[in-house]
DNA sequence: GGCCATACATACATTTTTGTGCGTACCATA
DNA sequence: TATGGTACGCACAAAAATGTATGTATGGCC
């Protein structure tokens, strides 16, 4: 009870959020999954399955999810095939593809970034090895 | 009680994240403010105070650890003068200042996007206005 | 003495994100 | 009949992010 606060400082900056080009497209990457299912992707279209091996750890409602969003969001595609086991095929949108190049520089300033920064500890074991994850990552994105 | 789970998917997942390039530079420019504090430092120097007023909506317990935080990240440097009401200054590191072209790309991407996706509802009100967010975001990067 | 401003700190509350565990419809194959 | 795979859905729980409210130290000014 008390207040619901729909008037709170809280919804009012997301209101500002979603009206700012810049964090509104912050927050379609941002978040845990996005920009590895994004890079994912990049290379070509995978179905449900596929992601999920790619992707260490997420858990399928999180992939679902971010899937959801991400379609709802416009960058990328879902391709239902009705066959006898279901399959479901993910493709970037133009949109989507727009987003590689940033997604690549993010991870080179990452890299140099990392080397540079003596582990300022946000991690929780934080052993700086650069794992490549997969092949979440877009070594060449162009 | 129950189990603390320091194993649990979610921990192990964070230390990936970090270990990630890609991720990990999400994480730092991520969240509801990074980004702007990081446009508005990209102009010039500012002081707490003159953040406060160019981010509309932050709290100050907000700015000041996402301030911390950043400072942690190597990205802004913070300057104390101990005067007789305490001035602080924030500058961007170098590092922080490579992150500059990337935001002004999501600026860009964010803005064709906007007005090709039909808004999709993401937030609450969502009129498709553009505002600027004051002189938070670098019109010209360079 | 009382009030102002600065740049926070701290306890607490709420909201958002992420994860856990289980179930489901379909058909195939053993 | 039992089991397996695909691509989820749903209720619940834990964790992380964000916001609210109040306090603090300093010295100047009235």
């Amino acid at each position: 009870m008390a207040k619901l606060k729909e008037n709170s400082t809280n919804s009012q900056n997301r209101r500002f959020f979603t009206s700012c080009d810049m964090t509104y497209a912050v927050q379609i990457i941002g978040g845990r999954w996005k920009i590895l299912i994004l890079s994912a992707l990049g290379k070509e279209a995978k179905r449900y399955s596929q992601l999920k091996k790619v992707l260490p750890g997420i858990t399928e409602r999180m992939l679902t999810l971010q899937l959801r969003e991400m379609e709802m969001d416009g960058i990328v595609h879902r391709t239902v095939y009705p066959e006898v086991p279901p399959r479901v095929e993910y493709t970037l949108a133009d949109i989507g593809r727009e987003l590689l190049p940033i997604c690549a520089q993010l991870h080179l300033w990452g890299g140099r970034h990392r080397n540079a920064a003596t582990v300022n500890a946000r991690g929780t074991g934080s052993k700086p090895e650069s794992q490549e994850a997969g092949d979440a990552i877009p070594s060449k994105p162009a």
